[in-house]
DNA sequence: CCTTCACGTGGAAACGTTTCCAGAAATGCT
DNA sequence: AGCATTTCTGGAAACGTTTCCACGTGAAGG
């Protein structure tokens, strides 16, 4: 009952036409005080509630966003996203959510689903962002739209960090740690734009220091146990001490991998994972890793293509780099450690990974 | 440009009226093979794409559902939303979504929203639904809707688990262990009904079982360190030897604090959980849970909110109850453990927690 | 040859808003 | 009092669709 109630039916009930009564509760437009209270009177009783479809169609502007990530399995996404609710609410927009999977024919699909929805804007993360032909159809269409996580190379308007830096400050602190024989494990390489740019940032650092250059280790992130890619990894380069994972949900499955292989952390292995996501800091051993804001970055794009909107003109077109932080973690010890590829006895820890670097779990 | 065509520049176009576009593209209503074609072909050529606003307004139905979950940095609420996704797009819905941060107000303001945008539906976790006065708002607008993870009282349409007979697993799985001193330590006690029914169930069976009442703690989930509550609750109950903590999250952070405070898990003291997130068996000790299923909650409770809106009328009110299952985990141990309410040196483990109940983490 | 009927088509109303325009009433000024 | 201005109000068009209705046209049937 309550939802059928429209503009005519509080006009009649308030005596007048739909015109006063859409001026009198949008403010715009005179009224005279007592048809002014007529019309909340009638408004309260019917329990009347504006149809923002027809709002949005008279207008053409629907104070909706549309937002595409690939998963929400992946905490950094969620986390994203209330990043980009908080901007929303502030400005009265609503949030039309889609996931495609890091499949590039469903950020198609859904893409369109959002464009046909009316949306006045979009927050993608897209799988590759250049190879992306959904951002010409953007273009064309006029609608504005910021990139979120991705690092394209052409001018785009997005919101990340430096992949390539951060991934140069965890090969810096891992050559600190004495680490030269390491591996860069990520998971969907070829598709991903910011997996590529740390693996760019990582290998150059390496050759910098002149060590050995990292091995590339892919994983399919569909399995749930990437024991066998990390066997190949360690009969390839038996002495590996070190493991940098493209995101800290990875390193987290990689690390229970290890120990299923028999290993120990950190003592046998040090891994370093990517993102900063909740529970890295509260697992033991805790976590090293970049750590991104990701609720900034979500709050960021969100804002700028909300004022992108408001003045009718496109965000501009250039990457806002946002700062991130290494943060150590008992997960990185600072020492190269024996490795076991083979399958022996588990090795117990000698000293308490517990006892190392508790500072940065305290806030 | 291609975002402004309409069935009017189609038409025109085509040399035919808009009510001909209408019927080829919708395939209703017969048209000849050659106009067909020429609608066809004006479509390609503009690259017209519907306007769903003017659709929804027209047909009075959006193909929207709306959401309204508390929160997205826990997980399992992001696990509700994919299975939500993947029912929705086998259906052509699209998602609308809300958070509303446990807060009461906040989940009214975000209902109305939705109800304005003219959601065909809502499925939401409501803090409690059976205060909560929204609920008699969606039956008098005659909305239908869907509650997942609220156990309510009074015949509402739900998708959970037994939050009750779930906590009695808990409970016999940690009498079977030996432990008899527990405490169960929730977020938010007073405004979940779900944390009320596990409470209810696990006191249940520890007093069926003649074991001492368990202690209730309660923290607040803005703190980040439970530290102190925690030492309150082992002033009080000095021998306490098990903490089962009302969701995943909660227990990983607990398992943190207690880990600060110079504990060994689980030799110190064991914990279980509720909810089985993926990253609870990564851990070491892995996390002892509850595992609901999520993904097929979301999944269920949409599947059945849109069979409801196209046959258009209520979804049963009735709590569907899906099937969950304890996880064993090497965070409960098969025996008592000494704990350390004072914050003495950390004790080391004996034992490898690895060797314990390795199979329940490999698939 | 005249009906019937199916088919193909277009006009127009409707969905719920906003907003332009014009008219009416009330007020301000000489 | 007369006129100009302001204040208030309603009619109607528009936004992009769908769908009802009616109007041809041509073919099939008598």
């Amino acid at each position: 009952m309550a939802g059928r109630v429209t503009l005519h039916d509080v006009a009649r009930r308030a005596n007048c036409s739909v015109a006063t009564v859409s001026r009198v509760l949008n403010n715009t437009g005179p009224a005279s005080a007592e048809t002014r209270a007529r019309v909340e009177r009638a408004v309260a009783e019917l329990g009347f509630r504006f149809n923002e479809i027809g709002r949005s169609l008279q207008s053409k502007r629907s104070r909706t966003l549309g937002i595409m990530v690939p998963t929400l399995s992946n905490p950094v996404f969620a986390a994203i996203i209330e990043g980009i609710q908080a901007a929303a609410r502030l400005s009265g927009y609503q949030i039309l959510l889609a996931c495609a999977y890091y499949d590039p024919e469903e950020e198609s699909r859904a893409i369109d689903t959002l464009l046909a929805k009316q949306v006045d804007g979009l927050l993608l993360t897209l799988t590759n962002a250049d190879k992306s032909k959904e951002i010409a159809l953007l273009h064309q269409a006029d609608l504005p739209f910021v990139l979120i996580f991705n690092q394209p190379e052409e001018a785009l308007p997005a919101v990340t960090v430096d992949n390539s830096t951060a991934a140069r400050d965890v090969a810096k602190a891992l050559l600190d740690a004495g680490h030269r024989k390491v591996a860069y494990v990520a998971g969907r390489f070829r598709s991903s734009d910011r997996s590529e740019r740390r693996y760019q940032g990582f290998t150059q650092a390496f050759a910098e220091a002149g060590a050995p250059p990292p091995v590339l280790v892919e994983v399919d992130y569909d399995r749930v146990d990437h024991r066998a890619v990390l066997t190949g990894l360690f009969a390839r380069q038996p002495d590996t001490t070190a493991l940098f994972c493209s995101n800290d949900m990875l390193a987290l499955a990689v690390m229970a991998d290890l120990r299923r292989m028999g290993m120990s952390l950190p003592e046998d292995i040090s891994i370093v994972g990517f993102d900063g996501i909740a529970v890295s800091t509260l697992i033991t051993p805790s976590l090293a890793t970049v750590v991104t804001p990701c609720h900034a970055m979500g709050r960021r794009a969100a804002s700028g293509l909300i004022d992108a909107i408001e003045n009718r003109r496109q965000p501009p077109a250039g990457t806002l780099l946002l700062p991130y932080q290494f943060r150590p973690g008992e997960s990185l010890m600072a020492r190269p450690g024996r490795n076991r590829p083979t399958r022996s006895a588990p090795t117990r820890a000698k000293a308490s990974p517990l006892s190392v670097s508790r500072k940065e779990t305290e806030r």
